[in-house]
DNA sequence: ATACGTCTTGTTATCGGTAACAGATAGGGT
DNA sequence: ACCCTATCTGTTACCGATAACAAGACGTAT
């Protein structure tokens, strides 16, 4: 840990008790301009860095906000932590990242290796948990978000869509626009419990229209705007007579549409595409590709500012759970 | 920060001192089979979850790498942070992410939040600092890596490429390929200093042969498709003779890519394409859109490796400096 | 029996701050 | 002159762990 200058060292240099000093620093109680003044220069003559170890240890308090997700190299991902970071802005919150890889064990560590440094609150993607995390995020006493999906049984505070809903709600549009040939390309892991919710859901609409999924590609890995274009030519290959194509996730619609406009499919006459998130990717491309709407900026932000209420005791019991409405936007693709 | 059980009341139930559980937890030193078990279990039926504060204070090192990057809604970035990671990993660190929203004093406020955990490396985005965050660079007695870039005076550990050089290579490239009118569109804000060395060196490179940028278009905020598909259109309006466009990003490239496609204008024939960063993205569109590879998953990693050697105390002197050759990579659209 | 090394466990003194309380100093009212 | 209050500053005791050293128990070589 180096030898850096201490508090005592400036106390000492500014002739004062290790008390003023630290309460100069810290800008609370009084002190004559004077002491002010000498506590500050010494500080910076020193190049005083203060110890957050020890403060944190002797004030019990930490600012900072532990963040568990599955992964930061997704859109998806990296927009929920921009909401997080600025609800938390106001409060001098600080959030800390931890990364999961969709793994429910790496999960439990993470959430442990967060609480090891007793943060003031807890926000973690999803719903699903090992038995050691649930545990864990249970017995944490810190307010605990569950974000993204509202699809189960949530330990405290929850902010997200009902993904089955979202699915649900995707295929009775597609349905009501009249395709009937529909297939589904996405994820093969079961990791991604959303990604299955979805499907279900969609699966479920299309099944009380009598219809089902005619054919599916599933992929491991991230989705990619490549894998979705690869995918979607194996897809067509195997069942050229497709009208319709739902997708896990916005990059892999993109990646569909790019291999329509390359094969000089017609969207959506020959071919209709969905995906999921509402990525902004989506923006660019020479059609608005259709999608619901995830809000994961806002869901963020809100999550981090229900930790906050709760930390501060204002948060009552009914306002801890906020479904929201996943919206489809139909854009030019169905 | 609650009331969370300590070592002293898993030692208390194991009927041991806290020192001996404190060893049984951290698995060093001898223990005799029948004291760990007792102390395991103390520690789980109580839930105990050590106190990493109080830990770090005392043993004076903390297993943490502080990670300073001007944005995390980058692929740009994230891929960086992935390379980190995974050189991490061996090691037992962990990354701790800040964000800068590219601005100075916000880096510089970062960097002292960072030190004040005692971190036991520093990695950063770029070379230009505040005098203050340069200042707390230098004294920070831990191994400082400054990544991404090589066109500057480095503190300590360095590791990047010439963004310079690359620009100055693709004007050599473009100009190879025969293109005569070149355009450019890039951020507005000279924040982002890689793309304004990229342009430096672009424009140097174009000089040597007599030319210079026909036209430019610039930007406020972050890069993405649609703003790389607005700007492309603004700027063939202004100069619709141009045959050839360099973009400061690959999100900008593709947009460019998306108005040709959208607009039947053919590419590279009537207008060629460049952008930087070598991002996944490009592998999936309908062409693939020629760029310069930065490497930055590899970049991540290395840095993360060489500040494990440094505090490790087995990094040369010489061996702090790395610079990467940027690769370009024609694709379809040169 | 004595001494010695090995294995295992305990004691003490911090780490660098902060909360809580205590004391000192100065100005104001009567 | 006296007491009181408001300002300012200092003292003490931790926070929860770990490093460093100490020491007991036990077997064994001498």
């Amino acid at each position: 840990m180096g030898n850096r200058p201490t508090l005592k060292d400036v106390a000492k240099i500014a002739r004062v008790s290790e008390m003023t000093a630290s309460r100069v620093l810290r800008g609370i109680g009084e002190a004559s301009e004077h002491t002010k003044e000498r506590v500050l220069n010494a500080a910076k003559t020193v190049g005083y860095v203060p110890n957050r170890i020890a403060g944190a240890l002797s004030s019990r308090s930490v600012n900072l906000v532990g963040v568990v997700v599955p992964s930061i190299s997704s859109f998806v991902f990296s927009e929920v932590l921009t909401g997080i970071s600025e609800g938390l802005k106001p409060s001098g919150l600080q959030p800390i990242f931890g990364i999961t890889d969709y793994d429910l064990n790496t999960e439990a560590t993470v959430i442990r290796e967060m609480l090891s440094w007793r943060p003031s609150g807890l926000i973690v993607a999803g719903l699903e948990h090992s038995e050691a995390g649930r545990k864990l995020l249970q017995n944490a006493g810190i307010p605990v978000a569950e974000i993204m999906d509202t699809d189960g049984d949530p330990v405290d505070i929850n902010v997200g869509i009902s993904h089955r809903e979202a699915g649900y709600k995707m295929a009775k549009t597609i349905l009501e626009r009249g395709y009937r040939r529909i297939g589904y390309i996405g994820t093969k892991a079961k990791q991604d419990f959303r990604a299955e919710k979805r499907l279900a859901g969609f699966t479920e609409g299309l099944a009380e229209a009598g219809l089902s999924v005619v054919a599916s590609e599933r992929f491991s890995g991230g989705s990619s705007v490549l894998t979705g274009r690869e995918l979607t030519a194996r897809l067509l290959e195997r069942e050229p007579d497709l009208d319709c194509i739902y997708y896990s996730s916005d990059m892999t619609s993109a990646g569909g549409l790019m291999h329509c406009i390359a094969k000089g499919i017609k969207v959506p006459e020959e071919l209709a595409l969905a995906g999921f998130s509402g990525l902004d990717l989506l923006e660019g491309l020479p059609q608005k590709a259709a999608t619901t709407n995830a809000s994961r900026y806002e869901m963020g932000k809100l999550a981090a500012e229900l930790v906050i209420a709760a930390k501060n005791g204002t948060l009552e019991k009914e306002d801890r759970i906020v479904r929201i409405k996943a919206k489809i936007d139909i854009g030019d693709t169905l």
